[in-house]
RNA sequence: GCGGAAAUAGCUCAGUUGGUAGAGCACGACCUUGCCAAGGUCGGGGUCGCGAGUUCGAGUCUCGUUUUCCGCUCCA
């Protein structure tokens, strides 16, 4: 369609997830519930299909891969021993002038640099006076103007850190105040208190009149892997290099959650967690950064829209980190995250709960603490990038054919095509009678009932036929095969493609087999394992 | 959480200075047509996001509230 900006353009593919059964805002008749959705008829279906595929190209494909299914409600301990207890827990304050919010502890650590600044600046000032004979750790020494600002910047320093270790919000408010901290924005000093902001859902277990316990819903799936790592390693005989794949809901107390499915507050993770030696954990991590590249590509929404994006500042437990970045109608946006984890978790796991997590490598003849390559993919993100990429308005030409020149666009009609990868499809193919009569409905239903074993299939015969292509294209159903008067004669039934609208006549024993053909994740893990895992590992 | 905008049928919207809630599409039944969305007849569906207030009377005016979108802010 003709110009409308990218806005515009998701907005649409917002509507249309609703108006077709994909995506519900969640609790609607109770006005709804800020970023929480529902799946709907179709969308469960799309869903599913992406998580088969992920989860078959993991444990099918590789047989050093298994999966577990671990519980949400996790010992409280396994949040101290992972940091998000503490990472979690942004210290905010607000700026009543400009009304900005900012994390108080990145305000002081601006302080900090400021400090560092100035110094730096006192150098600089002092090198240009003093030219080729200047020494600076001597003038650092002995610079008065030099040694106050060191001064200040130490107990800064160590009153912020002290403050941070203790969770004292009044005393990290009481440090921007001495600090005379103003906003960058409005240049006031006019904040609020500091307040605690945890990411983590909590509720409680056990009764609640004596002891009950808070616990978390879990912010990652990723622990559940962690804490199970002896016992599938031990029960499943698994030698390293092997990997844990799980599937299932996270929970994050965003203080902004927008972008429809982008940034939910319930989501679903796909997550991988591959254990390796110590030391060969970049050649893993860069593995893995092309297996899982080349799995999004082979789902065909188009090569140029993914980018890798590898982290600068790195998390807390890790090594290297890069995000596969899909692009968005509002940009290139992360849809999965690889990062080599180091042996941070299983090591802190072993430190809180005081039991060894080693495993003894007989090649190597010695024991470790094994290192982690985490694959972590957001399923609903995923599912957007899919609906997102696949969304078209096209234009038809008067003849009723796609208008390839594009030139047609005012005299032809419009359709709105879901161009849905047929392995992920929520409906394979619809079977429809040309005629409500005659016998065609029953022998359209009985091509129906033998497809719908082997794959999801549909029946419509309300309303004209091209209005019935229409329902179908709008959720994306590859194939629509249409009963005529000749059926019965021939044998035959016409196949009408979604993406090119074109037909074809064939034979009813046919139509399974070209189904499968488009259908079958089959294809596709071939094309992704085509070159060979072992090429990676030597 | 702050600021701006919006909310009327499943969808897209109209609704005049405050005076009995409308259209198209969609949906259901029947008839008709039959390979790319538009035929006919009939029918179902809305306490106008929610709650107060002003008024004889509120979809319309005022306040509050919820949700969504945009911009800040945050993001393992």
């Amino acid at each position: 369609m003709a110009q409308q900006t990218q806005e515009e353009t998701f907005k649409k593919i917002v509507a249309h997830c609703k108006e077709y059964g994909f995506v519900f805002p969640s609790s609607e008749i109770y006005d709804g519930l800020g970023a929480v959705y529902d799946y709907g008829q179709n969308g469960v279906e799309l869903k599913n299909n992406i998580k088969r595929y992920w989860w078959d190209s993991m444990t099918l494909l590789h047989e050093n891969i298994v999966g577990i299914d671990a519980a949400i409600f996790m010992h409280p301990t396994t949040w101290k021993a992972s940091g998000h207890v503490d990472a979690f827990n942004d210290p905010l304050i607000d700026n009543r002038d400009s009304k900005k919010r900012y994390r108080a502890d990145v305000l002081i650590e601006d302080q900090i640099a400021k400090y560092d600044e100035k110094i730096e600046k006192e150098i600089a000032k002092a090198r240009k006076r003093f030219g080729d004979s200047f020494d600076e750790e001597m003038f650092v020494e002995t610079n008065e103007r030099v040694k106050e600002l060191k001064n200040k910047r130490e107990a800064l320093h160590a009153r912020f850190a002290k403050a941070m270790n203790d969770n004292n919000l009044d005393e990290l408010k009481q440090i921007i105040l001495d600090e005379e901290i103003v906003c960058p924005i409005s240049g006031t000093r006019n904040w609020t208190d500091v307040r605690q902001f945890n990411l983590m859902f909590s509720t409680e277990m056990g009764s609640t009149a004596d002891g009950a316990m808070k616990i978390y819903l879990r912010p990652e799936t990723a622990q559940g892997i962690f804490v199970n790592f002896l016992n599938v390693q031990k029960t499943g005989r698994m030698k390293i290099p092997f990997g844990i794949a799980q599937i299932g809901k996270a929970f994050r107390n965003e203080i902004v959650a927008r972008q429809f499915i982008f940034r939910m507050r319930e989501f679903e993770q796909m997550e991988m967690q591959f254990f390796v030696r110590p030391g060969e954990e970049l050649k893993w991590f860069e593995h893995w950064k092309q297996f899982r590249l080349k799995w999004h590509k082979a789902l065909g929404l188009g090569d140029e829209k993914y980018r890798f994006h590898d982290h600068d500042k790195l998390a807390h437990y890790a090594n290297a980190a890069t995000d596969i970045e899909f692009l968005m109608p509002f940009g290139f946006k992360e849809v999965e995250g690889i990062h080599s984890r180091t042996n941070f978790d299983l090591s802190s796991h072993a430190k809180y709960s005081g039991k060894k997590i080693e495993y003894f490598d007989p090649e190597l003849n010695q024991s470790y603490t094994p290192f982690v390559i985490e694959t972590s993919i957001g399923v609903d993100r995923m599912f957007l990038s899919v609906m997102c990429s696949a969304y078209e308005e096209q234009a038809l030409a008067p003849n009723g054919q796609i208008d390839k020149e594009g030139s047609a666009g005012n005299a032809g009609d419009t359709r709105v095509v879901l161009h849905l990868p047929p392995v992920l499809a929520p409906v394979k193919a619809c079977i429809m009678p040309l005629v409500k009569k005659d016998g065609l409905p029953e022998k359209a239903r009985e091509i129906m009932n033998e497809l719908k074993f082997d794959f999801k299939v549909a029946y419509d015969e309300k309303d004209s036929i091209g209005k019935r292509y229409r329902r179908q294209d709008a959720v994306g159903t590859p194939f629509c095969i249409t009963v005529d008067h000749d059926t019965e004669k021939d044998g035959c039934v016409t196949v009408r493609y979604r993406d090119t609208m074109l037909q074809d006549r064939v034979r009813i024993e046919e139509l399974h087999e070209i189904i499968r053909k488009a259908t079958d994740p089959k294809e596709l893990y071939r094309k992704i394992v085509g070159d060979s895992l072992e090429d990676s590992e030597e």
